[in-house]
DNA sequence: TTTTATGTTCTACACATGTAGTTATAAGCT
DNA sequence: AGCTTATAACTACATGTGTAGAACATAAAA
């Protein structure tokens, strides 16, 4: 797969959570947020489409059903191995040098993480055991 | 400041590492590492001197030394943001999720970021209390 | 001192991306 | 059936990025 831009992943999302939509379905949510045009939210989709990412479910009328032909799990760990290489050179490890120096994590967060945490460990321990 | 590209990010770590640096030596770097023209590279570090990156330190002969002119862990921590915000739209916990089902990790790296999580924690802890 | 090599500067170009206008077409309303 | 509007398809364009050649200048070598 190609990589998705920035806002290709912004569409990606869409689908990810609330399933099949039309090209006006997906211009309504953006629009909701920030000033765009029709046209330029179908020109993403028909990006995603080529690169892929999108296929046609069916139609009704002039009006196209999209639906995601990726998976969101695999997509999200590929752009982050991306990351890491980019930004940190490969090295996992200074991306949770910095994760943990974000001033913007809250406690909360930092116990969702150890409890992810605890829980990776415990399997991996096991598996490898 | 202007965000930076990956090939940007990739000579700045050079001057991260190494401190004070000449066209050629960034070149001899990269060279040793993959096909490039010496221009390729000298052309990425103008552009980060446009930007503000980097500056001229110093000069002997008709050779120029630059000196990083923006900090790493603060480069960094803007990268992180930015990515968390395109990838997983701001959510924190969604980057956790998937930095911990990379299978790639090993259970030192796991160790690791446990240790960092719990200095942090008790950091944090201490200061809000 | 003339030649050669090396480094800088300038210019160029293809491709990705965000952005949207124009044109064509088919639905739906009157 | 004709008019209006929503949607799709196509085209366009500025900017950022990776890539590097060409022209120029100067240090180093012969």
């Amino acid at each position: 797969m190609q990589e998705l831009s920035t806002f290709e992943l912004e569409v990606m999302h869409f689908f990810w959570e609330e399933g099949d939509l039309t090209g006006p379905d997906v211009y309504q949510r953006i629009a909701d947020q920030r000033d765009v045009a029709y046209t330029t939210v179908k020109t993403i989709i028909d990006r995603l489409e080529g690169k892929g990412a999108l296929k046609r479910h069916r139609s009704y009328g002039r009006t196209i059903v999209y639906r995601a032909a990726i998976q969101r799990g695999s997509t999200k760990m590929r752009h982050l191995r991306r990351f890491i290489d980019s930004v940190f050179r490969g090295d996992s490890r200074e991306l949770f040098t910095t994760l943990l120096h974000d001033d913007q994590l809250s406690l909360d967060d930092l116990g969702y993480l150890e409890s992810l945490l605890v829980q990776k460990r415990h399997d991996k321990d096991e598996k490898e055991r």
